[in-house]
This record gives structure tokens, sequence and C-alpha cells, in this order.
DNA sequence: TGACAAATTTGGAACGATCCAATTATTTGA
DNA sequence: TCAAATAATTGGATCGTTCCAAATTTGTCA
């Protein structure tokens, strides 16, 4: 049934050009007479011809228009925010992506990796797993194929990388809370051994140190960057001897299991206490109470990562540059902001 | 920079044989002597060559070993991790994927098909945009490039589908509510012009029927499938002259966004109002109150699917098959079950 | 040692498109 | 009308691999 392919040859045969002149069609120049571009896209329609990108990468100079982009956690839904980003662009710019879930595993990264190069991507989007070395990223280096790292980066890794200022941003939130009456201020979630943690972490260390308020390392509970991971933090910090009023999450999932948990507790988030997120993913806000968080956007970084790996590909050589994204505090209703006084209660 | 590729010519140069024996080697043929198969290996390392899989999928028998998936809405967490689950089985069968990102559009979809087939994909897993039609996928078929349609179905195309059992999930998940007590059930959430939509609703309707209980029309209540849709649905169904005290959910986001309208109406969901959802995703479980849902098991089912089109890939022959995929309810706090009667309020 | 079989190795022709240099067809200008 | 310029078309080599048929080496046995 599976009838051979069509080919140029095909195509030249039957409407009486040479294949040179099909490519020429293919390739829309403007050398081809108008009457006989019109007789060979006639019969391209006809013959049902499909155009084999392969063959055509096959010449040296010819680039191809596959890019690859691995993430490293697809079913949190930041990161397939940030994947469907890149999405937009390379679709639009003609690209096709090879998308893979790494799963926080180096090896199977390091197996996708290799598939990659060898199906001749021209160009990488990657969001690193946990323990991912420069070694992993540098035969494709040295082969010369750009790379974009993006929300983690690699160190010693000579590759562009986009990360969000996750210092920043932790310490206007907290800042933020501050400015609330918020004394005691915990930080929630996340797991501690990864760069961004520590960079979190140490803008609530700041923001805390600038207001003359203490950072004990009880009041940083990590755990995992998950809704689960939220509940669990919550509970040990409620059951210190001095429990926080409110707390900076390590990440939007987080902060929703520490409501969760709060309302477990017999505590309305908010009210009682106050939480504020990090990556402001959609939920946060149609979430009730709507979660203030520190805006991170991750569709624009993916669609920002996607422009600045094309801007290299197009380019042809491999500048490395690193991009700190800034972000933006949105206050709603979890830091317990828009409420008076008096139905805010935090024994401060 | 960009030193022009190694190929198998080179390996063949070096290491003192004939291009013939470096490709044996590279397929571990047993017609190799080993002295020399280690020699070239040893080469290949040398050398840092990389295997070209476009020139080799170029010979008309090969066939490629790239898949296609594309999914309607990646943002949505149900669908991520369908993604997920077709990803690993995939990757250990030695694939790589195309992953593209239809966002309901049918004209993207019709052009990320398109670039696909001029990529080669040995197969396609999609999770069709609404409104596909069955003359989107005729050219695939027509070149014998199997197809599995999933969640979805596409009316008209001869094409393996993979869905889960709606219509017997509806109908469970209304009959627990009605053994609860509930009498005014409503249906709320999800766009209504689907199949799917309508296969719930049916499940629903039937349920209700057989309970010799009313399923008036001003019970179902459309919206997006998504949080904020369910706050718009819960909005509308309490505003209603006899309003529900119970409801099933288009979706769990829709769920979650019904629980969230309902607080904001004073409504504790789970004590005051009968929530159940669709779906089971990751986040059903942790959340407060946990969502009793009816199970579908995204990621399993993209496995499954996955499973299917190897399975038609493999056999080099399609043959279109229906799969209906069973649902269970899995009962947790949403619905009101675990309480004393007492505790439950509802004016029945 | 020679004949034959088995084990290895190897040119060369594909695969489908591109691109260069060369050829042929059509205009143009005096 | 003819040479020169321009427009349009075309063979053939090439990209990196596979695979066939044929050639070469090695091993076995009488």
């Amino acid at each position: 049934m599976n009838k051979s392919r069509v080919t140029v040859v095909d195509i030249a045969r039957a409407a009486g050009v040479s294949k040179s002149t099909v490519s020429l069609v293919l390739q829309s120049s403007p050398l081809v007479n108008e009457t006989t571009r019109a007789k060979v896209n006639a019969t391209i329609r006809e013959l049902g011809y499909v155009y084999n990108r392969g063959a055509a990468n096959l010449r040296q100079s010819a680039s191809s228009r596959i890019i690859g982009i691995i993430v490293n956690d697809l079913t949190n839904s930041f990161f397939a925010e940030l994947a469907v980003g890149m999405d937009m662009v390379m679709q639009s710019a003609g690209y096709v992506q090879f998308l893979s879930n790494s799963a926080e595993s180096v090896d199977r990264q390091r197996e996708v990796i290799a598939s990659m190069r060898e199906h001749g991507i021209a160009g990488l989007i990657i969001s690193p797993a946990r323990g991912t070395e420069a070694s992993d990223l540098k035969p494709l280096a040295a082969s010369g194929i750009p790379v974009v790292a993006v929300v983690r980066n690699v160190v010693g890794a000579k590759v562009s990388t986009l990360f969000s200022d996750n210092y920043a941003g932790a310490k206007d939130a907290v800042r933020h809370l501050i400015d609330l009456g918020h004394r005691r201020i915990a930080f929630l979630g996340g797991i501690a051994n990864t760069t961004v943690f520590a960079e979190r972490v140490q803008g609530w260390r700041d923001a805390l140190a600038e207001a003359g308020l203490g950072a004990p390392d009880s009041c940083v509970i990590g755990s995992t960057a998950s809704r689960a991971g939220g509940v669990a933090a919550i509970e040990r910090a409620l059951s210190l001897p001095e429990p926080p009023t409110a707390a900076l999450c390590f990440n939007d999932a987080a902060a929703f299991g520490v409501c969760d948990g709060l309302r477990t507790a017999g505590k309305e988030p908010g009210r009682d206490f106050g939480v504020v997120g990090f990556d402001d993913v959609i939920e946060a806000e149609t979430a009730v109470p709507a979660l203030t968080t520190v805006s991170v956007d991750p569709q624009g970084m993916g669609r920002r990562a996607a422009q600045m790996l094309l801007k290299q590909v197009n380019a042809g050589r491999v500048e490395p540059e690193t991009i700190v994204s800034s972000v933006r505090l949105v206050v709603r209703q979890s830091c317990g902001a828009g409420l008076k006084d008096k139905t805010r209660r935090i024994s401060a």
C-alpha cells in the first residue's frame, strides 16, 4: 500500500522539465518563468508531492530547521508555560522542535542530547536537570551548536543563559511582607541544593537584615517544589516554638500547598497568615485567595529564550550572553494586603 | 570555527578500513571481526564522530525514528501529563518526538502536520484541536503514516483512537452524589460544543433519570474548561431560583474554580456543596478539600497511546482500532462523603 | 599443498534535494 | 539582421549513509 514516495524527479518528468527547475520552483526562485512555475506547482499538487527536508539538509551548507528543547519537569506548569512560549516563537519562525522531558535525570538528559545531535538540531534550549555539568553541554558547543540555558544556569558552561532575578524578586516580596507588619517571616518549600533556591533565600535574608529582623535558619524549610512540599513545609513551620506569621514560598506550587496546609490547621491564608509565591502561574490569579506572587512570566521567558537562540542560529556564531530577566511583585489577596488592619490577625 | 563534520569516510580513512566496514560497525553487525570493530570504535571516539540519521533515513527502506505529537493545550496540566506519558515510552523505545502545541488552532495544527510530514515522521499522536476534520488527517493516512487520536476523536477519520469512558465516569460520579443525598445536581464548566462534553453530560443526565430526578437544561452551565470557567459557572448556578446542592464539573480545573467560587460566596466545598471533578490531575489529591474526581490517569493514557502507535509503526501497516479507557471514581473530601450527616448541610 | 568453505572486507550505486557551471532560448540595440 | 546581453533551463556532482554483489582473506580437510 505504501507507494514509494514522489520525488523531484517524478515531478520533473510529469511536468516535462528538469529536476533543477523543480528545485528552483520549490525555493520560489525568481529565476524561473511564471508559466513554468505554475505548471510545476500544479504537478506538485496533483502528485501529492511532499518535500523531503532530510535530503535537503544533507548538503553541507544547509542548516536544519530543527531545534531541541529539553525541560526538566513538564508536569510543572511553570515549565509547561515556558515550553509553550518557545513553541510560539519557533513555530512562527518556521522551526520544529524536538521537545523532551528530562524528568530531572541527567542520564536521560544526556541520551536525549545525543539523540538530538544525531538528528542534526540547529540549536538547543535547555532547562537543565539538577546536577547537569558543563561537560554535558561541551560536545554541542564544540560542534558549534548554539545552546541557551534557561531558569537554571550550568556552572562553567560557556553557553547563553536566561534566568529571572531571583534575588531581587525575593527581596521585594519580603520587604512587602515587612511593610504589612510581619516580623517573623519564613521561607518555605523548594529543594535546598539549587542555585535558584540559594538566590531566593539570599534575597529573603537580606531583606530581613535590612529591616533589622532576624533570619534564623530554622525559618528556612526546604522540601519539594510542589504542592505537597508546601503542605509539609507549613506543617513544620507552624510547629516551631515561635511560628512565623507570614512566608515567602519557593514557588507558586509550594505556595498553594502552604494555603492548603494553613486551612487544614484552621487558619485562613491572607487573613491569619501572609503567603507570597514565586512565578505567577496562571492559576495564581483565580485561586482563592488570589496569590500574591513574584511574576516571572514563564511564557514570556520562553519566548525570549527562543529569540536568543534564533539570533545565534541565524548569526552562525556562538557568542554566549547572560540575561537576567527582571521580575515584579504582583500584590493580590494571599499576603493580606487588601484587608483592613483589624481584619488581619497577626500576633506580631 | 565550524569545522566540517566528521563522516564515515573520515573514520574509514583514519582506521584504515573501508566506509562499508565502518557502517557495519555502526550497526553492530556480527559480520565484522572483533579486532576491527575495536579499532573502528576507538577511531570514532577519537575523532568525535556524530552519526547522521538524516543521511541514513534517506535510503528508501529506512523509517525514521521520529514521531510527532500534537497537543491542543499544553498549559493544561492534563495534557502536559499526557505528553509526559508519551515521552516516557517514546524515549525508552529510542524515538525522539516533535512535540507541538496547537493552542486549539486548526490552522496552526495543519501547518505543524505539514512540517512534520516534511521531516519524515514515522507516526503521529494527536490530541486534536477543536474543529479538526477528517480531511486534516487524510494526507497522513494516504501516505501510510499511522495516526493515533487521543482524548478527542475525529469523526470520519480512519485512525486509531484512544479516549476515556466519559459517559460511564460521569454516570458513576452523579450516582455517588445521589447516594450522598443530593437531589439537585448541576453540570458545571466545559465548552458545550464538543464530543467529550456531550458524553459527560449524557452520563450526568442518565444517572439522574435512573434515580427519577430531573435534569433541567438550566443546570448544565458551560463555560471554559478552566479554573476561571469554574468560577463563572458556579456563580450562575448559585443564582438560579432553585440552586443545586452539588455539581459534577467538566474537569478538575473547572472543579477547582467551582471551589474558589463557593468560598467567595461563603460556602465551604464539601460541607455546604458537593463538588466532583473529572481527570484526577496531580493537584486533586493535595488540594483542600481533596477533590473527589473521576480518575483518567492522563500519564497512563499517554503511555498507552504511545504503545498503540509504536505497535502500528513496527507492524508497518495501519489498522485503526478504538480503545475506550476505563475510568474510576476516586472519592475524597470535596463531595462531602467523609462527613457525618449533621455536619453536611444540604437543604435537600 | 591445493581445493573449497567460511569469514571478512570492500567498491559503487542508490536515496532526494541543491547548486554550480554550462547550455539554450529570448530580447535588445544599432 | 546579427551580435551581445539577458532570461530560463539543465546535467552532473555532491551531501553521509546503506546495502548489494563481488572480492579478498582466513581456515579446514584430505
